[in-house]
DNA sequence: GTGGTCTAGACCACA
DNA sequence: GTGGTCTAGACCACG
């Protein structure tokens, strides 16, 4: 497997994000499998033609959020989901982000079953993980 | 009706984006309606204790939404929804977070029922607006 | 005030990672109040001989403890006690501390009494915060 | 009694430390007691699929802190605690670690008695050793 | 070869 | 002036 993030210069996230986001999404429908191997640092940035240490900040957050884990001298793997530990204030971090995007929605004209129509069809596209049972009490 | 707008100290969001969320937000909801009047942007300073120009980048900001207008001299005002045309970049934004939000739910374990029922609770907290006929063909 | 941090320059620790208990550790015992102000990195960078890099990377892991808030522009200054989450996460890593120090001192041919008296006789230097009554569930 | 080490894949701590770590604790609670053979250094790194260089490593520091003494070609021991001498720079060390938890204890909402109780508790798990007479003065 | 740390110095957004 | 981001390049610990 190649490496298939992109970076976009123009964006308005800083670099080390869009790497953070497109990972995260990659593990959250599956195009990342737990024990998988990410890139090494170095590799990837060489790839992307940015500096290493953009690169490793990336995986620093990613191993912050429990999404990966890392070993000195061996790699960066994603991390077993059994593993990651439920934090309570990322839940209100998701809970204000998704008010955002629905006062978005509204604001933009959207009603709410059309807003609702978005959420499902975006929602479809996940279908590697997430569902098949509640996993919180696994 | 006084300010109700809330700086938070330990928010991540710069102070102009936080003034930007909260108005965006009470016009979804319908806290604010089409016509109302915000308070002047040297009263509004005043009483958060930031600078001005802070709060008139926010005005400036709510304005490039399109959901005020400014009449100079006169003051700003909540734009009228059928005045507003739906931008196709902001509507691409929007599915851009919608995958975030996914992302980051089933990254923390939640099942697509259970990022469901989240959604569905939060936007059942926006009730002044958005139903009640589709918007689509105004 | 001025900058009482210190860093040991043989210390296994990194640098970082001192400032970081350093500043902690003042929290904690109450020389540094919630809304005391931080040294400005480039200060602080500046009167330690470090790089500000370091120094900023210190007083960002502070913020993602909760420990202080930063506002570009403005400086970064010691939370409201308040406003932190409790993260259970964190208190697994703190058992897990406990642990290490047990079997330390049980090593060491500290009996459990005499481990006891020196537990009981550090905690006696932190009597700024901490007593007074559960704060779990203020 | 095979081998009871466990790699852990997420922890932060590196492998050699991993192990150091476990046989320590196994000493300080009696899982292991003076003159107890550990598995060879050969054994234990093919059944933990670990570099032998590493598990030699572990070995190394543990006879360093007087934990385990090595005979060449008979294999590596648990040591006597008698004969084990109190390192003044260790009891610092010591020190210094539990400010860190103390400190850490207190940002993280724990009242002084709070953080008392749950020294204690973990505490308990170590009745193997340590209780039974002031090893100060052998 | 892997990631982790540190330095040096630049540019940008925020207030 | 504040912190945030990025680059360039060096050194070290781990396996």
């Amino acid at each position: 497997m190649a490496i298939w993030i992109q970076i976009l210069p123009g964006a308005k996230d800083p670099i080390y994000a869009q790497i953070v986001d497109q990972v995260a999404r990659a593990i959250a429908n599956g195009q990342l499998s737990p024990g998988d191997r990410l890139p090494a640092v170095r590799t990837l940035a060489g790839e992307l033609v940015i500096n290493p240490n953009t690169a490793a900040r990336a995986y620093t957050i990613l191993e912050q959020q429990g999404l990966v884990h890392t070993r000195t001298g061996c790699g960066t793997f994603v991390a077993d989901p059994k593993l990651r530990d439920r934090d309570l204030a990322q839940l209100n971090v998701l809970n204000e982000r998704i008010d955002n995007i629905i006062t978005q929605g509204i604001n933009l004209g959207l009603s709410q079953s059309e807003l609702d129509e978005v959420f499902r069809s975006r929602q479809a596209k996940f279908k590697g993980r997430g569902e098949g049972g509640k996993s919180k009490n696994e």
